[in-house]
DNA sequence: AATGAATGAGAGTTCATTCAT
DNA sequence: GATGAATGAACTCTCATTCAT
């Protein structure tokens, strides 16, 4: 009764064609952010039809999840092998989580970035549970602070929960403005000096040492 | 039968009128975002029929575009008058814009929340020119950068830029913490320690000294 | 941003308005059904925006809802009425619940196809609840039924609950009938006669009387 | 390797694997009603892929005039036995018609339901002609009617085609009835009394006989 | 035959914006 | 100035149908 039509595209082996979507999703929302996002936008960049989003996804949110799902974990994981590294000080844990985030954002900066700004802001696109996912990475970041001052590595006189937002607040605009183009970083050399760079900064500040 | 009895609300100064829906706006941007935010919501939230916000603008954007220009000129201009003050070192310079951030903070929280949340974001909302003159923020703290790395005062090995979106971006991120209750300042006493703590770690890095 | 244009329709009373598209959806979903008729159905007919609909209405199912709400209390009440009327016996209580409905049909055919097709069926439609209130009206038969069963009036060889169901039934399709044109009544005499025929059948059967 | 290492469900007999189909869709028809039913819901109730209901049937549509056609005939012939058997009187004859459908109601409720429910409102979902095809029931039926009018078996003060009506919106009601489980019937001697209990009501009425 | 990926018309709903009152 | 009825573009999501495999 409805529907008829057009050039068929060849099937997919359905993971990868999920994958396409995905990656689709990705880069649009990156781009657009996603309150802006049709999923006809994401559809037009994976080049599918849009309703084959709905084969794989149950809603725009669902997208955004699995994005969020499907990604996070991997990098939570290597944030808790970093902060129970027992080579690592906490100023070197603290860098090392920086060049790990900085070194997702040169290869992947688009999902960085969405990661960062949508789902974190998640509360307001109705990604329940989300943003308590968030607070994974939060509470980590938080107990290298804590154990650090406690070891007299890191500054006492920074409240832990402060130092935490500082942090990511930190690296969050590094990636806005990577992704901006405001900065670039052509070349594995350059991503050394950024990574060096916001080190530095986030370890030793703004100020000139004596 | 022939004086003013009033049937609907009496009319106001057109002024105060105008910023009793601005108010409700930053408000209700704050807490939704500006996508979500629909029309009637400012208006239900300031108390007029949401036809009436077309006589003060003539558009959701326009009025996101209002609380920008109304409120960021000031903010600029302070900053400006912290940047060419004499009696400041640099570092000292981006302690006190670190302060009148936070200080604002406590006193606006929904506005700057909005300003930086929203307006920050522009180029995905449509505000053209908007992201521009953020961008002067950003001058005015790179050149007092650029000027405290020439003098000596401020580490020469951060590239300014970068130092720049790191500086807004940990403020940026204290302001969702403080929006989201994730730390709260109760007191001067508090707000104090506060901008202690986050000028402390801008500019000494969160690093104990030896 | 986005609307704009066409010639606006004057404004009407609000209460106006909304009567003048539940009239339009009684028709459409009389001659339509509920699943075929579109929301722009009820607007076209009702010669407003579609998007006015839902400025009274906050659904499709809403809509039907309120045809139901708003009529269906009148009906009951002069069931109720001629339920408990003492001049009456039960089988001529029978008789003018039927004359009753087949009155009302001549006079609100699409409402009485409505509230009989529609809503009876609407645990398909998932207005829950209103099954409920249908199931008063069967109550109230149901108990005419038993206490012309208990009074020698009525047959006892018929089980109550069977009897309402054969009553509303044969009431049911005549209104169907009615609808499809398969028999009119275009003036008054001819709608007695219907009562009459109706009448005589439900209560002494098709079969002739010696 | 060469022979059937029968990957899916093997095939069956195609009119098998046809008949299971419209089982199903019988089924569901008959719980949601035909517009609430997506093709899926057929496929997954006769365990297929919905792809091949295409195979057996040209569209969601005609899967309904399948149901009908290949049911429908049975029942008017059996009808039209009844209606020309030279040992019955007409009211006997209306009599084993109903016998016939609670009959058939019992052992095919579903069935029924379908047919009675959807096909007859067929005019709403686009079968044409499948409403001409119900009328041949109505013809047959109208036409003991007159017989039995002309007879003076049946009432004469009654319309032939409200007669008609009445009759089988007396017995659509009754499966409705037993399809919502409102009344059951848990044996062949419960099934008996149902049967009387309706031509009881149908033949002589629901008033008591002196 | 059988499967389910792929397609897109269609329908419901939202909400910025306009404008009669 | 103020109100809220009225409008329709835009968007999400559903699902019948097609067809490559």
């Amino acid at each position: 009764m409805r529907a008829s039509n057009a050039r068929k595209k060849v099937s997919l082996d359905p993971a990868d064609r999920r994958k396409q979507i995905l990656r689709a999703a990705i880069d649009v929302f990156a781009e657009r952010g996603f309150h802006k996002t049709r999923i006809s936008d994401i559809a037009k960049r994976a080049k599918v039809a849009y309703g084959l989003i709905y084969h794989y996804f149950d809603s725009k949110e669902h997208v955004l999840a699995s994005v969020f799902e499907e990604n996070w974990a991997v990098f939570v994981k290597v944030l808790k092998d970093i902060s129970v590294d027992g080579h690592k000080g906490s100023a070197e844990k603290l860098g090392a989580v920086s060049d790990l985030l900085i070194g997702a954002l040169r290869h992947e900066p688009a999902l960085i970035q969405v990661i960062i700004q949508e789902i974190s802001r998640s509360d307001r696109i109705g990604l329940a549970g989300k943003v308590d996912a968030f607070e994974e990475a939060f509470k980590i970041v938080r107990a290298i602070i804590h154990e650090g001052q406690k070891k007299g590595e890191l500054a006492r006189d920074l409240d832990a929960q402060v130092g935490t937002y500082l942090f990511f607040g930190a690296l969050e605009t590094v990636c806005t403005g990577f992704m901006l183009k405001k900065f670039t970083v052509k070349n594995e050399a350059e991503a050394e000096a950024l990574k060096k760079s916001v080190r530095r900064a986030l370890l030793d500040g703004m100020r000139e040492r004596p």
